[in-house]
DNA sequence: ATAGACGGTAAGTGATAACTTACTGTAAGT
DNA sequence: ACTTACAGTAAGTTATCACTTACCGTCTAT
């Protein structure tokens, strides 16, 4: 799976949402995470291990404890994903809007 | 749910990356859209409507056909919210890098 | 060394969601 | 009017995925 298709569905769960928003201030152990949230730890783990993956999070061991904390690069993957699409869109938005009355594409039969 | 909570659970599907991706270079029916796709019509259709909800994606009549477009709303949403990311994101590991060795926060104690 | 905190992993369960085929509706053509 | 093309909807199936509890490893402290 490419690297913005996993950001996405990793950004698509709710709980996920929830666990990757309380990072916004600054890194947090699992278990801090996981104490005000609807899920169990282990929920919290298994959801962490997904964001990781799409390189949406970090984690570094301190002692005993897991500290995560926000990974750039995958919010920076995200955005160049949309940006990518920001471009062609407001071109062919704009040259193809008046007309898609009749062919419906610029490579195709009419 | 919020609106970029549709957003991207409608861009985490795969199939569905496909649809919007195939909607780039302008709009197409559905029929033509799912002409190269590895599923069935209805199941583009299904997936039409659930990008369609989330405003990636609109519909216009044209005679028989329906011809699907990108909505520039959707994308405009979700680049809001990864923006509103970005800003904190920055700040927030820049300044909380070198001090989460100790506390891991800014509102907690230590 | 034993105990207690922290947190990842395994295995199983239930809900969601992506697909299929069958059906319905509508617009255009003959 | 009948047929054909286009596409949305219904119903049912299967796979995925978020969650649970139970378990295991590791680090710190006593």
């Amino acid at each position: 799976m490419s690297a913005y298709g996993r950001a996405l569905h990793a950004l698509a769960d709710e709980t996920r949402r929830s666990v990757f928003e309380r990072l916004r201030t600054g890194p947090r152990p699992v278990g801090e995470l996981a104490k005000d949230l609807p899920v169990s730890r282990p929920a919290v783990s298994q959801h962490l291990r997904v964001l990781r993956e799409a390189k949406l999070v970090r984690e570094r061991r301190e002692g005993n404890r897991r500290l995560y904390s926000i990974d750039p690069e995958g919010l920076l993957t995200l955005r160049e994903y949309l940006d990518g699409y920001w471009g062609e869109v407001l071109a062919a938005f704009k040259s193809a809007a008046e007309r898609e009355a009749k062919g419906y594409g610029d490579d195709e039969r009419e």
